[in-house]
DNA sequence: TATTGTTATACTCTATAACTATA
DNA sequence: TATAGTTATAGAGTATAACAATA
């Protein structure tokens, strides 16, 4: 039974967000954890990680971009780009090529098989995206996305909301 | 080397996020990095994080609930919620209370300081809340919390969406 | 047998400091 | 001095497996 005495209305009673649910942060993270999940399982069958498949759409996008360039876009820090960008380099699908006038720099480009994969990751990415607007619609997703944007572009970061926030 | 000299333009050029701008699984991840971030300094001062604060606000709403059901309610695997609540029971913010009459079980309760420190949190969280509204405007954050709740509603994590996805 | 709480463990993502080789 | 890439390391969050006590 599990309840027990009757008069113990918490324990019955299913555990209710209240306020916590008009929380951006705490609404924002629990949709994040749920579409997180999509994609992980989605891709599970080609062992591609959200992060890796950011980054190889990003090198499809802007082939021979540097390092700190595409993890600098993806909101990466470019020491732990690093090693997923070497999981990838390992694995056949990107390559880092040296750059003639600047000895340090490196520029990425996805690999044959990169390319091969990702457009077999396309189609499961559309299906997932397809999901996710069968919840909340066509006009539900470009709203979202647009808020989501104001919400997540970096300017937003500074002081300059202080005024704001009164 | 590739791109070559003075023609390598895609050195120069800023990174793009292309297509995966309009991806949901990404641009909700980035938004949740930039809010986490803002949390995550807001309540520095009181060495909260918010998974912490996810906690306390929700027993303060559901005094007395067990801990399976908390964590259930947040999205936290039981066996995560542990040393979470482990670390609020340890500083004196909230205790564990055994049941009579389930002895495997544990009610959760915040503490007197508990309560104190969500009250100071309270002020910090809506002032962070604020700026979230004056980037999104009044009308936006409804919208924004309406379309979250529909994506990360945990109906959502089952075979029933193979359908809607073709 | 099933459930509540727990331990141990591992993986992903993120964050800081410090190094190298170039510029 | 500054920049591009790198290494090492630590912290959060999340995942699975297995256990003890109790139901």
């Amino acid at each position: 039974m599990g309840t027990g005495a009757e008069s113990d209305a918490a324990a019955v009673r299913p555990v209710e967000l209240g306020p916590l649910g008009e929380t951006i942060s705490f609404v924002l993270r629990r949709a994040n954890a749920v579409v997180s999940d999509h994609i992980q399982r989605g891709f599970a069958g080609e062992a591609i990680r959200p992060m890796l498949y950011a980054i190889m759409m990003a090198l499809r996008h802007n082939p021979g971009a540097r390092q700190t360039a595409v993890s600098a876009a993806l909101g990466i820090k470019r020491t732990n780009f690093v090693p997923l960008f070497d999981e990838l380099q390992d694995r056949g699908l990107a390559e880092r090529r040296r750059v003639a006038n600047d000895r340090r720099a490196a520029a990425l480009f996805l690999t044959e098989e990169g390319e091969t994969l990702l457009r077999r990751l396309d189609e499961l990415g559309q299906r997932i995206e397809a999901r996710f607007t069968a919840r909340i619609g066509a006009e539900g997703r470009t709203q979202l996305l647009g808020l989501l944007h104001r919400l997540g572009d970096r300017a937003f970061d500074a002081d300059n909301d202080e005024a704001a926030a009164g």
